[in-house]
DNA sequence: ATAAATTTTAAACAACCATTTAAAATATTC
DNA sequence: GAATATTTTAAATGGTTGTTTAAAATTTAT
């Protein structure tokens, strides 16, 4: 019946996608896939035809993860500064609940780019966003200092994604335990929240 | 003789760099890096016993050129506005110079943290850095926002790195070429440098 | 020049890799 | 309930992996 299709294949599907994030394409092998998923080898290439076919498709899905929710804070009609703290808010959520997605997609990107770009519609969306409209609104009343949405986003998202990507290593060079770096990482993004502001927003 | 002992030892050490930084360790082979050197496939094992000690041998050599230039900045006499601008510069000219390393570091880490901290005393030299002093002085005479070590230090080195790291996705993303990227991260450099030092900096 | 030490080589090792096969088990259709 | 279609299995495929071996080539020391 279909649906016990669907479960077996979304079993792999769910299984890949814990064991790619965390140990990435090289690092995985057909055979942990299958372990996770508590099924035979076999079954990972009769629904999907190959390792490479499986992690494009959770690559795709991956990705459109990582921009989704921020997408629609992007879109939200709410003070910029209201927003700058909600997509923090919710990149900040995000790396504590899917601490491996970020490097994840990082690293496999960097590592063979033109491999992992399908049509992404997601991409247009977040270029044609409304938060670009109050960047230009803003810009000529003169209450934001005058900034494109590809320079200020990355300003917004990189303080909390690079201090969660490394945080072994800001733990080890800072001496920090789990519970410091958790202190640590909520005075960063309240540092992150106004310094961004502060910059953008004139006066 | 010993020239000719350390030059094929160097051969693989230097292959071995390049090729770890590009592929990480999940994707490399010891024949990658053997064809690399150019040179037989058990030398490899002969000159480093396995590829883990020649991995951990390479990643400590890298993660020390990843810490030097910035140490030696940190610890210069000079006002702290230019020594923020004189990391990030030399952070930027790191990541066009070697883009593979900040995201190989992140990656490998991230991946295995316990494996790869050895007794790394240039740890304890970031953290004892003379910035630390300008930090608490400039934060006694009100003239700097309080603030501690590891809380700057990320946020002046996260946009730039976080900008190379994703290079092929920020290119994706808001359309740009190579020439165009050149020219954004340029400008992102700038506004990176105002903003850190806007908000550190007080009046 | 000869013996000893070192470096390089080709070949092989068992283990593991992604993928395929064909038969067995199960579910679906008539 | 018999025929058909789908799902799962164990086993095998050929290729690659990290590493080892023992002999060959080269360098060093006597």
């Amino acid at each position: 019946m279909k649906c016990v299709t669907e479960k077996s294949e979304d079993k792999i599907r769910e299984a890949a996608k814990r064991v790619f994030l965390k140990k990435g394409f090289d690092g995985t092998t057909s055979r942990d896939i299958a372990k996770e998923a508590d099924m035979n080898i076999a079954l990972t290439n009769y629904y999907f035809r190959s390792k490479e076919k499986l992690f494009l498709e959770i690559f795709k899905d991956v990705l459109e993860e990582y921009f989704q929710n921020m997408l629609t804070i992007l879109n939200k009609d709410i003070d910029i500064k209201q927003k700058i703290s909600e997509i923090i808010d919710n990149d900040f959520a995000m790396m504590k609940k899917e601490p491996d997605l970020v490097i994840f997609i990082m690293n496999e990107i960097h590592k063979s780019p033109q491999r992992l770009f399908p049509d992404m519609s997601i991409f247009r969306q977040v270029r044609e966003t409304y938060l670009k409209k109050q960047l230009e609104e803003g810009a000529a009343n003169g209450t934001l200092r005058p900034m494109q949405l590809e320079n200020i986003l990355p300003l917004i998202k990189c303080g909390v994604e690079f201090i969660f990507m490394g945080k072994e290593i800001h733990k080890e060079l800072f001496m920090m335990t789990d519970e410091d770096f958790e202190r640590y990482a909520e005075e960063q993004k309240e540092h992150i929240k106004a310094m961004v502001c502060n910059y953008l927003v004139i006066g």
